[in-house]
Formats: C-alpha cells, sequence, structure tokens
DNA sequence: CGTTCTATTGACTCGATTCAAACTAAGTGG
DNA sequence: CCACTTAGTTTGAATCGAGTCAATAGAACG
C-alpha cells in the first residue's frame, strides 16, 4: 500500500462532499494512523469498546450490526468514518464488522478534535458528514417502510455503486461484492432465501450480473427506475456526473480495478 | 405560556443528556425566538425551504415524513430541535409536520453558532443531541427490519413515553396522543388497518389505553418485555429512574397535565 | 479430497395488505 | 341546537408477499 493512501482515501470523501482548499488537504497528510487488516467477519469494534481512536476505512466494507437480531444498519465504503460519532459520544449501539476482507486506518480522537479546531472548513466538512450518514439512516428507513424486497435490494446496490465512484471506485460500474447473499437479506431485512430469488429476478431483467464476488452494474438506467434511486441524500458535489453518465460504461473489458477489489494479504 | 418557557424547555432537553453548568444555561436563556402555532398536519417546514431558523419544540409532536411515500422517519417531543442538521447542511429530505396542535419557537441559526462558539459544554450538548436522533434512527431500521409490527407499535410508544419523561412530561404515564392510528402506521410502515389490529391487541392484553387523544401505559413493565424496548440509545443521563419507576404509577387520578395535552387556541 | 460455507430450489405457512363497508366522533353552518 | 359533512376507527373476507423448513447443488478452503 503506497505512501500516504490512508489520508487520500479520506480526502476523496471529503472532497466528495465539501470544497476543501490546499490548506486544509495540506493538513490532513499529517493524519496520524495505524493500519489494521481484517478477515471478512471480524469484528473492528465489539459493542461494548469505548474507543479512543477512529476508524478510517481504506479498503472493503464495514457494517454496523446489532448485537441482538444481526440486522445491519449500515454499509460503510473507504472513505467513511463509520465510528465518528464516538468522537462526541463514546458508547456503541452496536458492533462493527468486516464485509469481506477490509484495510482500516485507525486514527486518534485527537486528530479529528485538532484539525477541528484549525479549520473551520475541515471542521464543517467532518460534520456535514455525519449528517450525511443519517440522512443516509433516514433513507434507508424510508427504503425498509414502503419498499418491497426488490426495491430495496436494488437500492442498496444504486446507493453502494455511487458511493463507490464518489471516491473513484467503481467507475465502470463494477465492483467487488465480498459480502454473502445473507448479509445483504440482513440489511434489506429479508430472508436469504428471498435475497437470492431477488438476485435472480435482478439477474433477469438483466440489470446485475453477480459472478465470483464481484457485481456489474449492466444496466445504470434501468436499476435506478427500478429502485427509485433519488441520490440527493448522499450530499455528493458532482453528483450529477455519474447519473447522467452514458449507458454503456466503457468498451474496454477492464479487470475489476484494484482498488474495488483488495488484493487480499490475508487470504 | 409563561414567560422564558421556551428557553426551558430546550434547557430541559439538553441537561436530560448532558450535564451543565449554570453558566451555560444562563447563555440558554438569551435565546431569540419567534413562536409559531400550528394545527394538525400543518407543515412547519416543506422539503424545498432552506431554513436560517432551527425549530424549538416547545408542545405536541412534530414527525419528519418522506415526500414520495408518507414514511415518518422520526417523531419529535417537545425539547427536540428537529432541524439542528439544517446548521451544516441546509437541504431538507423531507417535510418537517405537526401531528397535533404544536407549538414551535423559531430561534435563528445564528444563536446557534455564537453559543457553540462561547461554550464547550453547549457545543458538546448540541453535538450529542444530533448523535442522539442519528442514534433513534439506527435503532429504528432495526425496529422496521427486525421486529414483528406488534412489537414496533409498543416500542414506539415506550420510546415516546421515555422522550416526553426526559423533558417533565408524561410524568404519570399519560400523555396526549393527538396523532391518528393512521400517522402510528406511517411511522411503524405498517397498513391503517392493522395499526388498529395491534392497538386493540395491545389493549387486550392491557398494558395501554388509547381514548380521547390520550394514551394511558397502564403496565409499563409489560409494555417494555413486549417491545424488548432498552433505553440506552437514548443516551439519557438518568434512564434508571425511569426504568426502576414502581408499577403503580401514581395514586391521583390527575388530569393528563397542561404541558403533556397542549391547551388549543386554535381550534 | 473431504469439509464447510454459500447459493439454489420447491412446498407449505403465515403475517400483513387490500378492499369494502359500517360505525363513531368531531366539526361546521344554518 | 340539530342536520350535515368529514375524518377517524372498527370489522370481515379475500389475497399476496415473504418467511420457514428442508433438501440439494456448487464453490471455496485447508
Amino acid at each position: 500500500m503506497q505512501k500516504g493512501f490512508a489520508f487520500s482515501k479520506l480526502a476523496d470523501r471529503l472532497t466528495s462532499i465539501a470544497e476543501l482548499p490546499e490548506n486544509d488537504l495540506e493538513l490532513l497528510t499529517r493524519m496520524p494512523s495505524t493500519i489494521g487488516h481484517f478477515a471478512s467477519r471480524d469484528h473492528i469494534l465489539r459493542k461494548t469498546d469505548q474507543p479512543s481512536r477512529c476508524c478510517v476505512l481504506l479498503q472493503g466494507y464495514l457494517c454496523w450490526k446489532d448485537d441482538n437480531d444481526g440486522q445491519i444498519t449500515s454499509i460503510h465504503v473507504p472513505g467513511d468514518i463509520p465510528d465518528l460519532h464516538a468522537l462526541i459520544a463514546p458508547r456503541l449501539e452496536a458492533h462493527l464488522i468486516a464485509l469481506g476482507p477490509a484495510v482500516v486506518a485507525f486514527v486518534p480522537h485527537g486528530f479529528f478534535q485538532e484539525i477541528t479546531s484549525l479549520s473551520s472548513g475541515l471542521s464543517h466538512a467532518l460534520r456535514l458528514l455525519g449528517i450525511i450518514d443519517a440522512a443516509c439512516l433516514r433513507n434507508w428507513i424510508v427504503n425498509l417502510g414502503s419498499r418491497d424486497s426488490l426495491t430495496r435490494v436494488a437500492h442498496l446496490i444504486c446507493e453502494i455503486t455511487m458511493r463507490l465512484q464518489a471516491v473513484g471506485l467503481a467507475r465502470d460500474d463494477r465492483f467487488a461484492s465480498p459480502f454473502t447473499q445473507s448479509d445483504l437479506a440482513s440489511a434489506c431485512a429479508i430472508s436469504a432465501v428471498h435475497a437470492n430469488r431477488i438476485i435472480q429476478d435482478l439477474r433477469r431483467k438483466e440489470v446485475l450480473k453477480w459472478h465470483s464476488r464481484t457485481i456489474t452494474v449492466s444496466n445504470w438506467q434501468a436499476l435506478t427506475r427500478l429502485a427509485g434511486f433519488e441520490p440527493d441524500y448522499l450530499g455528493l458535489r458532482n453528483s450529477a456526473e455519474f447519473q447522467c453518465r452514458p449507458l454503456q460504461p466503457s468498451i474496454i473489458p477492464s479487470e475489476p480495478s484494484e482498488l474495488s477489489i483488495p488484493r487480499q494479504p490475508y487470504s
């Protein structure tokens, strides 16, 4: 992993939602971090932990999973800081778990407190990050509450795709899906059996392919229409760039990029 | 409405989640506000608004309601600031609507920015407010995702009861319920018909009464057990006080208090 | 090369929705 | 103060989406 990768993934994420001057990016480069590699299902944080560091996700996926009934309440992609709120409220409400192999940069709380006091721009961007997380939760409530299971799954895939693209991944509408259909089911609050049937349905409708731990969105327009996906809530500055992309993603049949499918030094 | 009521409701709420020194409370007394009275179903904020003031709820209930499918994503009780996030991100994702008659104090964004810079304690408390809101959303995702409809309704009533009590209302386990069964259904993502059957079931189980726009929790223990209610996520400093209350709330058959059932100057 | 995890399929069951109708309470205006 | 209107609640019957159970097929892993 190249030097400075930890900070640059976070910088990608922050600039996707807020304009940051050079000064602020310069501040980010000083981010101290310890890199952690995790295998699928590993616990990054347990409900009982009282962390003094934040997790900046660099590769792979993490999720918050409810202790009691295994409901996944949010899924995180590279650049996210799933436990940013622990800066203010040290109590955790769920487990933070790796969905597939993941690389995490642990950054001391103190660093964020420092840059918050040094730069109003970064302070604003970090708060925005928290607010957008909440907006995602609200959107997910609408999904679970008001949409049928086909729509839910389609919507989740839309969201993940766009969030990956916001940090420079999945540019060709392909991305690693190391999570299982059961994981998907836990997120969408449906049974694993039903999740499987939904995915088959999406395949039959020719909007996506899901093979060998890779999802390929073959018809973005149809998928978003099916999902009723309106990405405003993601708060992306340049979301139009993705929405209005050409139908055929790329002519060159590229391999899934290095960044979307993490090399697996742990397997 | 007595002078200073606006600030004191917010003070009640903030002290329910954080310890605040006298200085900070003194700062709150200077809160400038414009009082607004709303009838049931009134829109306090529309999705398209770009407010420059926050809403501090003084009496009644507000909810965020999704534009497209009417899903209620959160319910707010007196002391709450439903649109606190608009301080950072001016874009709204839903409508803010009155569930029953409501009284709101509009407070300029500038005031919160000011007290945030003046007092680290208030800054912390306000951020905590936002984080607890998010924790409620997460909890609600678990509810919609993993629990059956009886449990959902029971859980919502538990949550509202405890949040009211945190700001000094519903002390006797009774509170105004000006919302309709359809509102409840929109929150719990069930049909209105089914909501009605659930409520009848809860009545039959003798855990609550719902008559003449008032809900009476007649068996708190049974209701929380039924709901699997674990109120940690509400972040209340003194939640044990409520959890361990005696089974029989109060001997004196009191009228619902003035504060829980707003007088209705608009009818 | 067997073990284990994941994906797939079919049959049955059940919770919840929908539709429709009746009933009740709460305004509104003559 | 009563007739009329409207909003909300209650009930029953038919239907459907999704869950559960159970068994098999396939992929990944040590």
